[in-house]
DNA sequence: CACCAGTA
DNA sequence: TACTGGTGG
């Protein structure tokens, strides 16, 4: 997902704490798409109402962000609006591994495999229109803030921390860079203990944060140059160049300066290349938006998720509390909150 | 993922 | 108190 520019970025170590009165955009499909993977039983099912409705996410979106609010962070979620035209090659392949996923999923399920059965359950993970829906609704009753972008969620996450509206973006992927997010936080919805995929290993996963300046200064590139090293390698608009990694490409890029003497260096084309440019550039994103946090709405929290979920309504109390505990105390310091 | 009860 | 394994929905 994304592009895999992971490897040149310097990525530091931090706690939930350092992110103490920070405002953090955060990539809603992202998380919720990370809830829905990780959120399972040990056959891969996902958590589901009596209805037979998937509640993961519900479930992650709960206690998640109520431990995040705990460690006085300022999370706004951020949701995506319509993609661009070019992403539609990547949006029609991430289908198909899915829907191949979900064949595999009952194909280890009845041989009993359960490990293969874990995986492919979570590569069939779909982040669909009620899940986004139900999702907004559940932030909006806990008091917390979200913004419906009206193209890609990072590009508008990445706006808003370059308009000083908030401090990081919050994302697994690295596009809200090629975006122009000076900062992003990483592992937000994923840190404590965590199995290495296909093997039995666990390895601790901690917060991290990746600043954008930093990184470029230690390539020796510039942000145009960046998103000329990630067009190499392969984003959602468009294919790498074959055999072309991270490596390579900031060795090129470096050496052409930019992609089109890299190009023709190598007599190769890319299809669309100054539109791509053009998105990462100039993204669609919208100044229209209000962010503030307001008390959870505990009545409305248990007959959502207790009354309509069947989650239990003392777990979603306890919850609710926890988040009310911090908005009081915010009101309290007078910080502007409110 | 977080929660929770059982265990050391 | 810290860890583990099962459960939640």
């Amino acid at each position: 997902m994304g592009t895999d520019i992971g490897d040149l970025l310097q990525k530091r170590k931090i706690e939930l704490s350092d992110l103490s009165n920070r405002v953090v955009a955060v990539d809603a499909f992202n998380t919720l798409h990370q809830f829905l993977s990780i959120i399972r039983q040990r056959d891969g099912s996902p958590l589901v109402n009596s209805r037979g409705k998937v509640t993961s996410h519900l479930s992650g979106l709960l206690y998640r962000t109520a431990s995040l609010i705990e460690a006085g962070i300022k999370p706004v979620f951020i949701f995506d609006g319509k993609p661009p035209d070019l992403k539609s090659e990547t949006l029609s392949r991430r289908k198909e591994v899915r829907e191949t996923s979900r064949e595999k999923w009952a194909n280890a399920k009845a041989e009993g495999d359960l490990e293969a059965a874990y995986k492919y359950a979570q590569a069939s993970s779909k982040v669909d229109h009620e899940i986004v829906e139900d999702s907004k609704y559940l932030l909006g009753i806990m008091g917390i803030p979200w913004i419906q972008a009206p193209c890609e969620g990072e590009a508008q996450a990445a706006h808003m921390v370059l308009k000083k509206d908030a401090d990081y973006v919050a994302s697994q992927d690295y596009d809200s860079f090629l975006f122009g997010a000076p900062k992003v936080v990483r592992n937000m919805a994923v840190t404590g203990k965590r199995k290495l995929p296909g093997k039995n290993v666990y390895v601790d996963v901690k917060l991290e944060v990746i600043d954008l300046e930093e990184t470029l200064r230690a390539l020796g590139v510039n942000r145009n140059q960046l998103i000329d090293i990630a067009i190499c390698v392969g984003t959602d608009y468009n294919k790498g160049l074959e055999k072309v990694g991270p490596k390579t490409a900031l060795k090129l890029i470096k050496k052409h300066g930019d992609i089109h003497a890299v190009l023709r260096e190598k007599e190769v084309e890319i299809e669309g290349l100054d539109r791509i440019r053009e998105l990462f550039i100039h993204p669609e994103v919208t100044d229209n938006y209000e962010i503030k946090w307001t008390k959870p709405d505990s009545e409305k929290l248990i007959k959502f998720l207790s009354e309509k979920n069947d989650f239990s309504a003392e777990r979603v109390e306890k919850a609710a509390e926890r988040l009310k505990a911090v908005s009081g105390a915010r009101q309290k310091t007078l910080d502007q909150w409110f």
